[in-house]
DNA sequence: TTGTATGCAAAGCGTTTGCAGTGAT
DNA sequence: ATCACTGCAAACGCTTTGCATACAA
């Protein structure tokens, strides 16, 4: 990404006001808005260089594509609605967890996700 | 299912040997020893047809292609080892997490990955 | 004999890549 | 004027589906 051009702005853009994690066609259909016809190629290759250059990470929810959001330094998890289906952070952990595994397993590091109903869907 | 054939047979075999989920590859790869020139639509339609009849259950990883395991009733997370990237079961758990999601949240169901070494690769 | 299950190949879906053309510098 | 970035379309890897054949019943 040497260059600003219209279509990386909207992408980066449109990742920065979801405030929570977008699938690629999120951000392509967000980032259509501010550049109509844009290509899903381009949106996956800003996504891309985005991720290596540490401004956005990636959310991988098991049985479920890719979603991104932009880099948070802190430990967090997330919390998937059965119900919007969208994907909302969850900055609580309950800390340690090497305890549960098996002995002579080593645990470096842990994914927690929730499942439930939204703040929204539960009205 | 009505009928049983060897690639069945083969499948099951394979899947209930390998104490540990396998992705649809490997079960090819394991079936194939006692069927061979099994085709992997058998493996990917056998397979289907195990999980919605409640033999199998899914395990669907953060990133990771499902992976199939032999359908344990009780409640129980997965490991992953970074180095040999097989997956174990990981019996224990630490509990409730409802109270880890924001306010007006309601949590459901919850699902822990942990990473690092497994007991073979520590070694 | 009947019709389910199989194997092959084609189609789907999300993502990546090749290539010629566009546009930021 | 460069050459990085874009859009289109083809290619990919994994999974599903269509269809004629094989084989369990």
């Amino acid at each position: 990404m040497e260059r600003i051009t219209k279509q990386g702005t909207a992408i980066l853009n449109a990742i920065q006001k979801a405030h929570r994690p977008l699938l690629a066609q999120e951000i392509l259909e967000a980032a259509a808005s501010d550049s109509p016809g844009i290509g899903q190629a381009t949106v996956y290759r800003n996504i891309k260089a985005l991720v290596e250059g540490g401004l956005l990470s990636t959310v991988h929810l098991p049985g479920e594509n890719p979603r991104f959001e932009v880099a948070h330094l802190h430990h967090h998890h997330h919390f998937h609605c059965n119900l919007c289906n969208k994907v909302f952070d969850v900055h609580d952990c309950p800390g340690d967890l090497k305890q549960l595994a098996p002995a002579g397993f080593q645990v470096e590091r842990h994914e927690i996700t929730l499942y439930g109903s939204c703040a929204a869907c539960v009205k």
